[in-house]
DNA sequence: AAAAAACTGTTGCAATTGCAACAAAAATGA
DNA sequence: TCATTTTTGTTGCAATTGCAACAGTTTTTT
């Protein structure tokens, strides 16, 4: 993801001393927050990865999302939802910015610059979430397997002359983003390369087509 | 949707005379706008209905969504995609609200009011969105038809004391909506029906469980 | 008021997809 | 370094799901 948002300025005037911004470290594993409705909680990856985790039910464990740097996630943009609590944990060591969604629209004590610099920062991070959205929305709703992936490749290909990418993930991850079952993915995967759609070596893919 | 928008505020000030703004008026079917790249413009509806439509290859028609009420949309919120346009549509005669992204952090000529609250509404609009997109993500990666349905209910009826809901929608549209076959939608609906699980007359829905 | 269009309800059949299970390879970590 | 865990790759089989097709309703248009 390549924001405009301005971490420096951020870390910046947390230094400076902001009183309604914290800045957290956390290690590999540790939880990061539980999605409680009403707290309003807001919190921005300034470095490291995320995982949002749900238990269900039956305490099976899915990965919801995957948040890296400059991601911004919190229960605030998640519909209550009573049946299941939903949970934030490092995937490495990661640096996490912690504030409430109020924060924003009152002025701290110092009145520092920090918060006009967050609002209009803030807008520009929801629009990067919202763009990131639609585009898994793009890929679900896609009707089979091989136009999940089809799709989802093109996606990682915009942009490259050679048409190739690099997997940012592992494909048991993949097919949890794309909800579908891996190994019928994988299977898909083959046909993909029989059919000379696509080339395959490792985590790197080339399109053929 | 029930957000802290203020639509008041927005007509008031736009009959103040802030240039950067633009009301119109469509009437049914008549085409708003087609999303092209680097335009920047973002809309909101303010009365009516707006369908986002897609048009793949095969000339085959997607609803991608649909837009009700202070529901914000535009070609700044989706990834680029060279591949097909897109294009929104008014299902009812709809007023909308017309700007572009850069108009949030400029000052108009007159440097008026209205950009305040425009800014600080638009945060609130972002999050709206951000909570329905991901509310929808939820229901596409469901992983059977059932609980997509079953699911889609139990949004529906959140806060209902009576858990039964009247549907928005046509099933057609829900089918859409959910990204799965009509039919087959119908019949697991039956056998919702069947198991007791749900009771259903017309467009009223009832949770038994 | 009649005609056209869109939506609902239903079904058989075929195709895709998920599941279970396992071996091999790779990554992790003690 | 060796042991353990995770990921990849593969397959047969069963189940779910999509497709096609049609009749009956309801809604919209003329």
């Amino acid at each position: 993801m390549d924001t405009n948002f301005d971490k420096k300025i951020f870390i910046e005037n947390f230094k400076h001393g902001c009183n309604k911004i914290q800045l957290k470290k956390f290690s590999k594993g540790e939880t990061i927050t539980t999605y409680i409705q009403k707290r309003n909680q807001i919190c921005i990856v300034l470095s490291g990865e995320v995982d949002l985790i749900r238990y269900d039910l039956n305490g099976n464990k899915t990965i919801i999302s995957h948040f890296i740097c400059d991601d911004i996630f919190g229960e605030v943009f998640y519909p209550v939802n009573t049946n299941n609590e939903l949970f934030a944990v490092a995937c490495k060591s990661s640096e996490i910015l912690f504030f409430t969604y109020d924060t924003l629209f009152t002025k701290c004590r110092r009145n520092c610059d920090f918060h006009k610099t967050l609002t209009s920062s803030l807008s520009e991070l929801f629009l990067e979430q919202i763009i990131s959205l639609n585009s898994r929305i793009e890929l679900l709703t896609k009707r089979s397997i091989r136009s999940k992936i089809l799709a989802y490749f093109d996606l990682q290909t915009r942009g490259s002359i050679n048409r190739n990418f690099f997997m940012p993930f592992s494909y048991t991850d993949l097919a949890d983003f794309l909800s579908i079952d891996r190994s019928a993915m994988m299977r898909e995967i083959k046909l993909l390369i029989d059919d000379g759609f696509i080339k395959k070596s490792g985590g790197k893919i080339t399109l053929l087509y």
